[in-house]
DNA sequence: CGCTACATTTGGATCGTTCTATATCCGACG
DNA sequence: CGTCGGATATAGAACGATCCAAATGTAGCG
């Protein structure tokens, strides 16, 4: 007999089990849900046969009727990166605790795909979303998709536009602003006074951020700035590299830099290398994340600890707790960071 | 007047839309599927409406009723593994394109914790699971969670016990046998001869063929392979730290070794270098994977590239394959590996 | 005019659950 | 004996979409 014969059996619903019972469905239903009004004897029974027909709970069904949701929507831009890859793991940790399940989705850093996946995702019913928006994501298109109800965190960025008081959304904001102080008062402490600031977007929330610490930290230096020591580049390592030059070619160069994050000054040191100065060495650098890789190359990379898988948790906490309250005020959470010194960031060299 | 009294408008219906264009339900949905069989006239009045309204389309109802699902499960050890994470990243790229959702599941390499989110997600309705199993989970009670229907595709690792007939699984492997080979027959060709395999679990299905294919190749160069030269270790690098002691401490001490894969060398690396032994002068090993850190540390590590991202689209375009025939035999696909040599693989000091 | 052909629309049943209100049973109590 | 209360069980209508079979309108044709 060909296997392609073989009874395809149907789904066990609760039907099935309530027939083979000889009970009602709502009687089936109450055994699931551990309702205390079904008399012990016939639980047992239903217990059993449940178990026998191998039923699977169909909770779509019920969230259907019950008008509830039992997943979260997590956008990010890339899994790719670590530092992201950390956060999802921990979002779907405390999501996964709560009896949630984790729906996926990723940008690619693209506003275009973000409208995609968003729209994508709302259409599953997530109790809500957490989302790390894509550059130039604005308000009112993520509105658009999401519609005015939808509870919503925001990680480490905001959105561009006005915000509209009707629909506040919750932030989770990383202390860049004190992270970039920290990482240029050190470099300041080590001896250098020709430092830049290396790598980001300036349109994107950390970025302006990470930028306002360092010239803050500057200017209370008493240490100028010029406006070709700030370097813009892509929040990657391969782009980083290509902007090396812009950062390198300069006269009088500086002898240190505060980058964007860690992916940017991994490819600053690749470049570094390559023109044969020694970072660590010849050149100090700083970067932000604290990604593992940071403590592995050589020179271990002076950074800003996030935690990210922390940061995580804390923002599935965040939205899970907004789920109950969704008309409330929006809150924003700002996070402190610490600087990890490594070998990265010597003395200038002279010194 | 207090927010918490602002009108808390219920979500918008097939209904709402169909009563303001003075239609029925069943145009209504037709226009949300482009059916031709809608006049243009109308077609265009229910568009404007749905805009108007912010329409949401209810995937999970318009499942229920059609019996179909939206969406994939995937199941892996842990995101904060550079190798899963690009891994999830390119499942989730092609099960995104194909207009599904990713529901997000992990494990932490426990064979309790996944039995429990395979429950879980089960009852989320994906249409199929990718599983990278934990260690130790066994072909039975992943059945048992599942349900014998499903259609399911093992990555990576292969089930404990036996497989049931009845309900093959795809199985989507790298060729671990071969990448080994290629690793211990290069580091032959540099001249090393006594050389141990590093890390991992016996137990593992790429342990088990990874050490294989290293004593394979040992065996072609009739070089002796002692048992104290076999030596296990959790699969990251801090197990691998720890574990490095067993390896180096012996006499005669090997000079060189091939590891089960990056996160272990990397552990490895860091207590040789612990020891003033600088790797890649005075040790040589291998890796597996080719994680982005394998090309920055230094030195540079030799190691054997899966192209994990791309792996995951593989296995998200073979499952989706498979949604449709799921009474069909179950598929193996065995993808090669590439060898990527860098400076960790030297010759040995003497030579 | 009656008939068929075609384009368009629609009511009601249905998917698998939960909710609400009601029914049934049984012993106790006045 | 009537009826009241607690403990169980259940019928039927939801939830928001889709499918099916049938209805409607409109035009063409002999």
């Amino acid at each position: 007999m060909p296997s392609s014969h073989a009874p395809v059996r149907r789904k066990v619903t609760l039907i099935d089990i309530a027939a083979a019972c000889d009970v009602s469905r709502a009687t089936v239903s109450l055994v699931l849900r551990n309702s205390p009004l079904v008399n012990r004897h016939t639980r047992e029974r239903v217990q059993a046969e449940l178990q026998r027909q191998g039923y699977i709970y169909n909770r779509a069904a019920a969230n259907l009727r019950r008008r509830t949701s039992s997943s979260i929507a997590l956008v990010v831009n890339d899994l790719g990166n670590p530092f992201f890859a950390e956060f999802a793991a921990g979002v779907d940790e405390v999501v996964g605790t709560a009896g949630f399940v984790t729906l996926l989705g990723s940008t690619g850093e693209s506003a275009e795909r973000q409208q995609a996946v968003l729209s994508s995702l709302v259409e599953h019913g997530p109790g809500g979303v957490i989302l790390s928006p894509a550059e130039g994501s604005e308000a009112g298109r993520v509105m658009d998709a999401l519609g005015p109800q939808m509870p919503m965190l925001m990680f480490n960025r905001e959105l561009e536009g006005e915000t509209p008081a009707s629909a506040p959304w919750d932030i989770l904001m990383l202390d860049n602003v004190r992270g970039a102080e920290l990482a240029t008062e050190h470099l300041i402490a080590q001896g250098h006074r020709r430092i830049a600031f290396f790598g980001g977007h300036t349109r994107s929330t950390p970025g302006q951020q990470r930028r306002a610490g360092f010239l803050a930290a500057m200017k209370r230096a008493k240490l100028k700035v010029p406006g070709s020591y700030l370097v813009e580049s892509a929040p990657n390592r391969l782009d980083a590299v290509r902007a090396s030059a812009a950062l390198l070619d300069q006269d009088p160069v500086p002898t240190a830099a505060v980058c964007y994050n860690d992916a940017v000054a991994l490819g600053l040191m690749l470049e570094l290398g390559r023109r044969g100065l020694r970072p660590g060495r010849d050149f100090a650098l700083t970067g932000f994340d604290n990604i593992d890789e940071a403590a592995l190359v050589s020179p271990a990379l002076t950074t800003l600890a996030t935690a990210p898988r922390e940061r995580g948790r804390q923002a599935a906490r965040l939205l899970l707790a907004r789920l109950g309250h969704p008309q409330e005020h929006g809150q924003c959470t700002t996070v402190p960071v610490e600087l990890v010194i490594r070998e990265s960031s010597c003395p200038p060299p002279a010194a």
